[in-house]
RNA sequence: CGGGCUGUGGCGCAGUUUGGUUAGCGCGCUGCGUUCGGGACGCAGAGGUCCCCGGUUCAAAUCCGGGCAGCCCGACCA
């Protein structure tokens, strides 16, 4: 859906970079990706940073610049399209929840409690009774559930919150693991269990895996997690899990399968149509700003990001490349012939700071095209296009311009998309062994049957820093039709 | 909670082993000028309780004792 024309794949192939190209200087202290060396150093500054306790913020707590920030309400804005088609309505829930709640259910509790941020003292006294700030819902929305669901009429109920939420958080790690985060949090009710399962599979599918792929442009393997990796309280965890520009797995969205242990806790009970007392089956899935960090891991090159065009606050960037009337002028006017053509346009004519600043700072923003107008080339009629993913420049004539920016716009996502998922074909590697997991694993993706590993084996592959990142069927489909595991084939990788 | 390491202008660091004038360097910041088709340069300038407390000494960033804070690796996790 959002580049579908392969017949311009063509526009840069033959522009290449062009004399040196240097980039930007070597970041301050601090990283995104600590334990990836080779990752570059410096996104935080552009993008966000997650400021550490100094008398300041929370330790672990996060900032979003408001370039990292309109990023965000891109992708947002793609995933919210899509739960809609999938039916769901918005809503929104109580930050605040009674401690109570999160005792109801045992799992939920086991894995939960060791995060949760309690609150005892408000207006200046002590709280009869303490609350938690949501580290996630279940617990208050299915209190709500249980007064709206009387009928099988109310049924599926299909409801989603945009939210923050927090939990204590060991080691937090800048946008993949921090104290406080943004996500879309979906949870529904439904008649019976192959309803429920339908909807947690066309979620993981319709939303999360088509955002991710055809707007982010980051390729994801789907399939459902071992009991080990699983959600505290569900019955069966679906995931999408892609592969970062340095070879570890980043979870990039889940989709849960609740059974009934919520209901029933809860009470959330329906009449069906003979008259009888039901417990719903639910699911509730969620992905959350760590999209971001996927981003800028899994496109990010030495020069900075690279953003898909439908995620980049802003696509092209009309440069002058010195003070100029001439220049102004027509910077000015591609500027605008963009604009009405529909593109998201800035146009830097800051001719009072250096180029190369101005360009090494667009290119690290991620801007996907740059068009630079300067005095001699100008004056030949042309500017340059420089495709930001490619680090391609082209002389291109002026009336050619709005075309060669359409061009870049529509193969860039298509190209991103398509490099990530062979640099993650090349490091996915077919294992029949316990010891050629642990080196395939290691250093990308390694596949093999998962009565190969079992869980005494993924106790031992914990023990190396490996974990089973999904259970799928042998051709990379999902075991959606609750067949036996022991069949199917185990993607095991080291995880963020 | 285990195992490493570090606290020095806004940021990154040197100096500490072997105590000694006015505590340096890079980046950033301010001003002026020259530049500016890929992070330029010159000159001038602002900015420091050397984490804290105590001790030794003629003299402590440096040595001794005691605190505190932060980072990295592991265990928890979207």
């Amino acid at each position: 859906m959002v580049d579908a024309d392969a017949s311009d794949a063509d526009v840069a192939a033959d522009a290449k970079p062009e004399g040196r190209m240097p980039g930007p200087r070597p970041a301050a202290k601090g990283s995104l990706t600590p334990r990836g060396e080779d990752f570059p150093r410096w996104y935080q500054e552009v993008v966000a940073r997650a400021e550490m306790a100094d008398n300041g913020p929370v330790r672990g707590t996060m900032v979003i610049r408001p370039w990292g920030y309109e990023i965000w309400e891109r992708l947002q804005a793609a995933i919210d399209e899509r739960i809609k088609a999938a039916g769901a309505h918005n809503a929104y829930f109580p930050l605040f929840i009674p401690e109570s709640f999160m005792r109801l259910e045992a799992e939920h509790v086991e894995g939960f409690n060791p995060e949760l941020w309690v609150v005892t003292q408000g207006g200046g006294r002590q709280l009869d009774e303490p609350v938690v700030v949501r580290p996630t819902s279940e617990t208050v929305i299915n209190h709500f559930f249980a007064k709206w669901v009387q009928s099988h009429r109310d049924l599926p109920l299909l409801v989603n919150q945009w939210c923050n939420v927090v939990r204590w958080e060991l080691r937090p790690r800048l946008f993949l693991r921090t104290t406080e985060f943004l996500w879309q949090e979906g949870h529904t009710a439904h008649a019976d269990e192959k309803e429920a399962r339908a909807y947690a599979l066309r979620i993981l599918t319709d939303v999360y895996k088509d955002a991710m792929e055809e707007v982010a442009a980051i390729p994801v393997l789907v399939g459902h997690k071992t009991a080990r990796e699983r959600f505290a309280g569900a019955v069966r965890t679906w995931t999408c899990e892609a592969m970062m520009g340095d070879a570890k797995a980043l979870q990039m969205g889940t989709s849960h399968e609740l059974g009934q242990n919520f209901a029933k806790v809860f009470g959330i009970q329906y009449s069906d149509s003979t008259g009888a007392l039901r417990y719903v089956w639910q699911t509730s899935w969620g992905a959350s700003t760590r999209l971001i960090g996927a981003l800028i891991m899994a496109h990010g090159d030495d020069f900075g990001l690279r953003l898909p065009p439908a995620l980049a606050p802003l696509e092209v960037v009309v440069l002058c490349v010195r003070e100029d009337d001439a220049v102004r002028r027509a910077a000015g006017a591609l500027a605008d012939e963009l604009r009405r053509a529909g593109r998201r346009v800035h146009l830097d004519d800051r001719t009072d700071s250096g180029f190369g600043r101005r360009t090494v700072d667009w290119e690290l923003k991620g801007v996907p095209v740059r068009v630079e107008v300067g005095p001699r080339e100008l004056a030949e009629g042309k500017v340059t296009v420089v495709t930001r993913h490619l680090r391609a420049k082209e002389p291109v004539p002026l009336a050619a311009v709005s075309d060669a920016v359409d061009r870049v716009c529509r193969r860039a996502a298509r190209d991103l998309r398509d490099e990530a998922r062979a640099f993650r074909e090349a490091r996915t590697t077919a294992a029949s062994s316990f010891e050629e997991v642990l080196d395939a694993g290691s250093a990308g993706f390694a596949r093999v049957p998962w009565q190969v590993v079992g869980e005494e084996g993924e106790l031992r592959l914990a023990a190396e820093g490996l974990t089973v990142r999904c259970l799928q069927r042998e051709d990379g489909s999902l075991a959606a039709h609750g067949e036996a595991d022991d069949g199917l084939v185990a993607v095991v990788g080291r995880a963020y």
